[in-house]
DNA sequence: AAGTGGTCTAGACCACAGA
DNA sequence: CTGTGGTCTAGACCACTTA
């Protein structure tokens, strides 16, 4: 493996991250330094910066400098949130899920709309109403969006309850349910990581180089009927997941 | 946002790639087929590959070409595969892109050695003998490295038993620890997703740009013990992971 | 031997941040 | 206003694959 100029100045500068001579939020020596220091064109200087954003280990701010980055991690437990009795108690289903910083929600919207092929599918809709109820929101922590979620429910289930109204009241969209007959009880999510497209880097104002974790969720009652898909796309930079089972 | 040359390019390229036009596997227009087309310089042509690169679009193999990722998903089942008593699987969401393939042992070590930090910390080690049984293995399908796996366990528990060596008969790890009144039945995963180091970058064959997904497990036995701690690193473009809890 | 991606130098212009 | 990262052009050499 070929040890070019680039990937020597990679390798000094994330010895420093590491050893904590650099802190996180500290700035990185820049592309004019790194010229200076070693006798490299810009562009190898950039491109050294860049191994590094790509590792995760600093993102750019154009016009200011190049940082080391900050790990706030989210944990997120997905079992515990979930299962029965911890939800019971009222408060957002997000609660328990920060350690610190208080998750919030940016920006939300609710409509309803024919149903994309896979939720129909995931869903079990068939026959006249295909529609579902689409709730998108958008979280951030500390003014940063870490993450966007759509939840779909059936339409013909929710129209007119408070699940289609912004505010669904204590206890979120599943105590609502609940109260419905359709207390979602068993879960399933679908798990993947990967590159996000200029959209969704966007949306999360994510540094490229950076990836997301895509979550399909999908709830069943207790005999076994889908109420709702919940699609989430979170900064993979600020999340770690939780899952408990067994027994 | 501005729209510069490269990103044009890689904006053509991709729609050509969504539309089937470009199918997986198939060789992109190379740098000097892009700085004829479009009237660019080389690093033009070779950023906006890099681009597609970046949102796992195509890989680059040097001396040949930049082709069309193919995506072959790995399901993993983490519920089922390790809890008792299972319920009925249902379809994946991404179904499509799934593949029913073997996966085979690479590359195995077996050694015992002084227990890293966070492992004593997760196996509850202390006193005199905070060594572990380190089994390292790697994982192919079609020839091709998914999955870095090291299975951490103490050494004081399996030294001298099945365990301890390469091939531990059937039922694997866990029916040993089972016959010695140690079979584990709780598992938490926490698991997060980042890019790879050159490292692991390597020793997956991982295009740069493509993250990986690591997951930390501590298998515990009926009376909450800890008897096992696996730390795997998936290439995440290989895998989706699947969870099921609640009831 | 020809073609490919990978990387480097050298020099240029831009948009933006911050004092 | 100065310094920053972002990107471009133009030209060069290398290691590798493929035929």
């Amino acid at each position: 493996m070929a040890e070019t100029p680039a990937r020597q100045i990679a390798d000094d500068l994330r010895a420093r991250i590491k050893s904590g001579d650099l802190a996180p939020g500290t700035r990185l020596p820049g592309e004019p330094a790194l010229v200076r220091q070693y006798g490299v064109a810009k562009q190898t200087a950039a491109n050294a910066l860049k191994l590094l954003i790509a590792e995760g280990l600093a993102s750019a701010r154009p016009g200011s400098g190049t940082y080391v980055r900050e790990f706030k991690l989210i944990r997120r437990s997905a079992t515990e949130r979930l299962s029965r009795g911890r939800r019971a108690s009222g408060g957002s289903v997000w609660a328990a899920d920060v350690e610190e910083r208080p998750l919030e929600v940016d920006a939300l919207d609710v409509r309803e709309a024919p149903a994309p092929e896979w939720v129909a599918e995931a869903l079990d809709l068939s026959g006249d109403d295909t529609s579902v109820l689409v709730r998108s929101r958008r979280y951030v922590v500390d003014g940063e969006p870490v993450q966007l979620a759509d939840s779909y429910l059936p339409a013909a289930l929710v129209r007119g309850t408070r699940v289609a109204e912004p505010d669904t009241g204590p206890g979120g969209t599943y105590a609502r349910l609940a109260e419905l007959g359709a207390e979602p009880v068993d879960f399933t999510e679908e798990l993947r990581a990967r590159m996000p497209d200029r959209d969704e880097a966007e949306a999360l104002s994510q540094p490229p180089g950076t990836p997301v974790i895509e979550i399909l969720r999908v709830a069943l009652t207790a005999d076994g009927r889908p109420v709702e898909v919940n699609r989430m796309l979170l900064d993979a930079g600020s999340y770690v997941l939780d899952y408990r089972f067994g027994g």
